[in-house]
DNA sequence: GCGATCAGCGCG
DNA sequence: CTTCGTGCTGATCGC
């Protein structure tokens, strides 16, 4: 092989030449690390299947980029697939080479210490329970709960009673065993998935652990991340959040995070064009907080009764539940109501955003017309269920039709803006790396010398990737590792 | 011994 | 029946 890249290392360098393949990213980052350069424009055979959603095959490559050519036209789909997805392609080589560096003794540490807590908590659960079992085996768990302790079952699975969060939470009234449960689920879920998981990917010669970014994964144009997902570092709980700090820049660097704020109402916003959702992005205001006042006016009798931090807890339910077509009753579980008021607030919330309304109809009517639904960068999600003969499976295309547009334009968005920093790095030959994507995030490793240049730039370019109707903000925040960011 | 499936749970 | 998109772990099942 090292023979094959010195005799070819020519044309691979050559930019006139373009790199026609399949999964090239791959190809990029195996030459990269033998000092490689792959040049000239690129052709993924992958990537276009996945942008155009057509599984052309031929028998030689020059055929089946020809015929996807055509299709990328036809589609009006090549500013996505030549400007955007190609592109990228390098710069998600780039930053699997970079890796993040982590702390591997303050993570051997954190695992005996919880090693500690879950052994205190096992015995405990033996205790109440009466015996000694599986915790992490369902069957054996549910066997204890609902057959030996007769404790009600609240919900079902496929194969029995269910024994997750929500139900623990619930019985957890009747009983303490199960709040013990929870907390012992927390803990391992922590030690194995993220301390003892993670520590098995640190690579010998790095030191860092290198993820993989997939390009053509999900059904909206995000990435996705594997081995390991450092997509879903913890953050939300206290001791789950101490993972974080073990994410460290490397030496006398300093971590930055540029965050795009509320991206997916502000997509929303431009999508819809809705007048007061339009109106409390060019004010600036706090989203969720508005949003509370516009459902809950002051005069209204039923905004008594709520306090404003109510308010803003179920304006903000609401907000992301749009997104996502929830229902009356998805919503009434998720803010522990009746569906009746669930339905009293979300019909609130279309009287005043008519906007917001229109669209939704609007998007359901024109998938269910042409099939599929797009984002601002015409990537397409098919949707075949809206032709289903099963209710619940239309509902489902309705569903995605309101929410791929969304999701997907600020995948869109923030792809355009890495490919875009990736460029203003090689021109201003900045050593500082790009480390992570998370969605709406992205998080450098950045030297000192750089710190300047970098938060200005970086922050201007995400904001102008894709021009929106509305204003695009992003919060840069830094720090000596992922956990301390300000 | 190994892959597939299920339940559960981490993130945006 | 009822909120979108992911990936990983551990238990279990069937080959």
């Amino acid at each position: 092989i090292k023979e094959n890249i010195d005799k070819f290392q020519n044309i691979l360098a050559d930019e006139k030449i373009e790199k026609y393949g399949f999964n090239l990213k791959e190809k990029i980052v195996q030459l990269k690390m033998k000092n490689v350069e792959l040049k000239g424009n690129l052709f993924d055979i992958a990537i276009a299947r996945y942008v155009t959603g057509h599984n052309i095959f031929k028998k030689d490559i020059f055929s089946m980029v020809e015929e996807y050519r055509r299709i990328l036209k036809e589609n009006n789909q090549e500013y996505l697939f030549y400007k955007v997805e190609m592109p990228l392609t390098e710069v998600l080589a780039w930053m699997e080479i970079n890796g993040i560096r982590v702390d591997v003794e303050y993570l051997k540490n954190l695992s005996r210490q919880l090693s500690g807590e879950i052994k205190i908590l096992e015995d405990k659960i033996y205790k109440e329970a009466g015996e000694v079992f599986n915790i992490n085996s369902h069957q054996q768990l549910s066997k204890i709960l609902f057959e030996k302790m007769k404790l009600p079952p609240v919900k079902k699975t496929k194969t029995g009673f269910s024994t997750e969060n929500s139900v623990l939470e619930e019985l957890s009234k009747l009983h303490p065993l199960p709040k013990l449960i929870l907390q012992y689920r927390e803990l391992h879920k922590l030690k194995s998935t993220y301390v003892d998981g993670l520590l098995s990917y640190v690579n010998k010669e790095t030191g860092k652990i290198h993820p993989t970014f997939n390009q053509i994964i999900t059904a909206t144009g995000r990435l996705s991340c594997s081995n390991p997902n450092l997509q879903n570092i913890p953050i939300r709980t206290e001791k789950g959040s101490m993972i974080r700090k073990a994410f460290c820049p490397s030496d006398n660097n300093i971590f930055y995070s540029f965050d795009y704020s509320q991206i997916d109402l502000r997509i929303l916003a431009h999508l819809s064009e809705d007048e007061k959702l339009m109106e409390a992005f060019f004010n600036d205001k706090d989203i969720h907080t508005e949003t509370a006042q516009i459902i809950f006016p002051p005069d209204s009798l039923f905004s008594s009764g709520y306090t404003d931090k109510e308010k803003r807890r179920i304006a903000k339910t609401i907000n992301f539940g749009i997104i996502y077509g929830m229902s009356p009753y998805g919503l009434s579980k998720e803010l522990n109501i009746t569906p009746e008021e669930a339905k009293v607030f979300i019909n609130s919330y279309f009287e005043k955003f008519k906007g917001v309304k229109k669209y939704i109809e609007k998007i359901i009517k024109e998938a269910e017309k042409n099939g599929y639904v797009s984002t601002i960068l015409g990537r397409r999600r098919y949707i075949p269920e809206l032709k289903s003969e099963d209710k619940n499976q239309r509902e489902f295309g309705k569903r995605v039709a309101i929410n791929m547009p969304v999701q997907g334009s600020a995948a869109d968005m923030i792809k355009v803006a890495m490919n875009n920093i990736y460029e203003y790095f090689r021109k201003r030959k900045l050593k500082s790396k790009l480390v992570l994507q998370i969605h709406d995030e992205l998080l450098f490793d950045v030297y000192p010398e750089e710190e300047e240049e970098i938060r200005e730039n970086v922050k201007k370019l995400m904001e102008n990737a894709i021009k929106l109707k509305v204003p695009v903000k992003v919060e840069v925040k830094k720090g000596p590792n992922y956990l301390e960011l300000e």
